[in-house]
DNA sequence: GAACCTGGCTGGAACGTTCCATCGGGACGG
DNA sequence: CCGTCCCGATGGAACGTTCCAGCCAGGTTC
């Protein structure tokens, strides 16, 4: 049982500036000056120094660095569903912009749950993040805000709280594109459709958007389903009647306005299995274009988010609280939308 | 410009354990006790902690413990595109499980860039992480075993390297599975297909498997394409004349079995394109499950990875690592893999 | 009644940095 | 030749914890 190639570490500690300083020959101070990029530092110091780093392999301890410093580099990212594909997208950009400018994000799924979404914050202060990023916000705005009461920066990308920065798509103005699609394509009775577990502040927007253009259009009344997709895409049994006869029944529902894209796929799915034709007999229009959405196959016509766009602003809005370079009261930034239009909407 | 409602925190300080302390009128050590749950502390003192604690809504610094503890609750985990569905997914998973066993986990996108996986573990190990998980390994073996020779434990989950942990499936008799599924159903001009810049460990030993299933059959030769989708759907310029080819010019390619879902769903895609027809053209199968292939549109025959059960079991090695409770050489635990027949196959 | 234990609590050292005040000495000006 | 300046380098304090040795009071044992 004589373990000679071990993957566990050796017990030997990584080297600290201390061990660097008496190696070179130099104190503490100037090991970190040199690390740090520290001007004043002479050449010839700074290259034994560098030497002795390399040699050692000394890896600065952030831990300790940032606990002196009173501040971190972390971001705090709180997203809902980490494999929702929008957030999965979002989460990436999000993670890469951070990076450019020198934090490191640090991920919390909240699973929907809004109790988890505190305990997850409650986590990330613990850390003593810089900033929170919230792509998903699941509403107890009261709990969360005596959580984190002006403790750190707090940014809102594609979600909406007036307590804190908000970096967003004018959801009402998407909803109303969206909509006003399908009336334009000769729609009457055009209803809404979201999911009940993923349901936000975006979604009442969207949802008021959704209703300002069939009101423009001067013809009603709204229909407002909230479903729950099941979770397994093969399950042919239990299939929602009353979600059939919306389609094919009394109700002649002809087009559907999704809240995202993840409702309206597993609408087109439900159509699918329930042998309803898209855009034949159901034209459907999603939120967020997500990157499934162009697939030939499921060709979903949908109002797209600049995601790159929103992830770039939104970090670029938190660093500049925490760099102090942006005060004042929290400030909204809402970037534009743009329809793509796909098959999955047809004439009347 | 008066800023009363500033989103920016107050200057105020966050409390410290001494501030708890003189507040409850004990020792800095008591609070750090009572914080920690220590036995010998009397249910008196506990309470007044406790009070002093929740008014002054004190939050332990986790930096200062894990300083002086010499080892955090930090996991890292390298994936190579978090917006990759099957990564995502995983993502989320090992999230979750860690959290479980008191772990958080800082995720590092590599980008499926060998130098930036590099610099991502770099940063993880200058926040001396008790451990790193791979989701991805992007190759470069030597300079990553250099980078953190020795000084964490190591889990690659769902990739192969020999230096390390493993927790994956088999990917041979998991290829093997599939390409089998096409042979039985009568193929015999079956390519194997897969992504350049996703390719790792995993898709040598999946084309291995799909050797071996076609050796076993006595048929060959067999095809390797390597390709990279378009990133843009809907180009419909630039279509690979030569990938045509090889499904209905000469080489009248019939059934492909691709390394994953991404690579497969993203041929099918190609073939709706180009008008051929799946399955009744060509076949395919694909790799991993991911939740999209189970949509009814997409309906592909995939060999399914269970998700939960790798990301479990991969949080339960490295914790064992981490806790000592594991010792001796690395050690390669194998999951069970199962076809999903969906639509996307057919007898020849 | 002395010695010993024990439960509850305490203070100091340590963790690995950064930052600041200070210091030595060479150049330079008067 | 002395004072001043500045550059490069230095040592100590501080950051907020944990951990350990030790202290005190009160009880038990012989």
């Amino acid at each position: 049982m004589a373990a000679s190639q071990d993957s566990v570490p050796a017990a030997r500690r990584p080297p600290t500036i201390l061990d660097v300083a008496s190696h070179a020959g130099v104190s503490k101070s100037t090991v970190s000056n040199v690390v740090r990029g520290f001007p004043g530092v002479s050449e010839s110091t700074r290259r034994r120094v560098r030497a002795a780093i390399d040699q050692l392999g000394y890896r600065p301890n952030v831990l300790a660095r940032q606990l002196v410093q009173q501040r971190t580099n972390i971001l705090g990212v709180v997203v809902g569903d980490l494999a929702n594909p929008f957030f999965a997208e979002m989460a990436k950009l999000v993670e890469r912009h951070a990076a450019t400018r020198g934090y490191t994000a640090m991920f919390c799924n909240t699973e929907g749950d809004s109790k988890s979404e505190v305990a997850g914050v409650e986590t990330l202060l613990e850390y003593r993040v810089a900033g929170i990023v919230f792509l998903t916000f699941s509403g107890d705005s009261r709990t969360m805000r005596e959580t984190l009461q002006h403790q750190v920066p707090v940014v809102f990308v594609g979600c909406h709280e007036e307590w804190g920065d908000v970096v967003s798509v004018d959801d009402v103005r998407g909803a109303k594109l969206g909509t006003r699609h399908l009336v334009d394509a000769g729609h009457r009775r055009i209803a809404f459709v979201s999911i009940p577990e993923l349901e936000d502040r975006s979604d009442l927007s969207r949802w008021q958007g959704y209703e300002e253009a069939l009101a423009e259009a001067d013809f009603g009344p709204v229909m407002r389903i909230s479903w729950s997709p099941p979770s397994d895409h093969a399950s042919v049994d239990g299939i929602d009647r009353k979600l059939v006869d919306v389609f094919s029944g009394l109700e002649r529902i002809t087009a559907v306005f999704a809240s995202n894209d993840v409702a309206a796929i597993a609408l087109q799915e439900f159509a699918d299995r329930v042998d309803l034709r898209v855009p034949g007999d159901l034209s459907i229009v999603g939120f967020d274009d997500v990157p499934m959405a162009g697939l030939a196959r499921i060709s979903l016509t949908t109002v797209a988010q600049p995601r790159d766009e929103l992830a770039r602003l939104g970090i670029a809005t938190i660093a500049d609280r925490i760099e102090r370079k942006l005060k004042g009261p929290p400030r909204t930034t809402l970037v534009g939308v743009n329809l793509v239009t796909r098959m999955s909407t047809a004439r009347l």
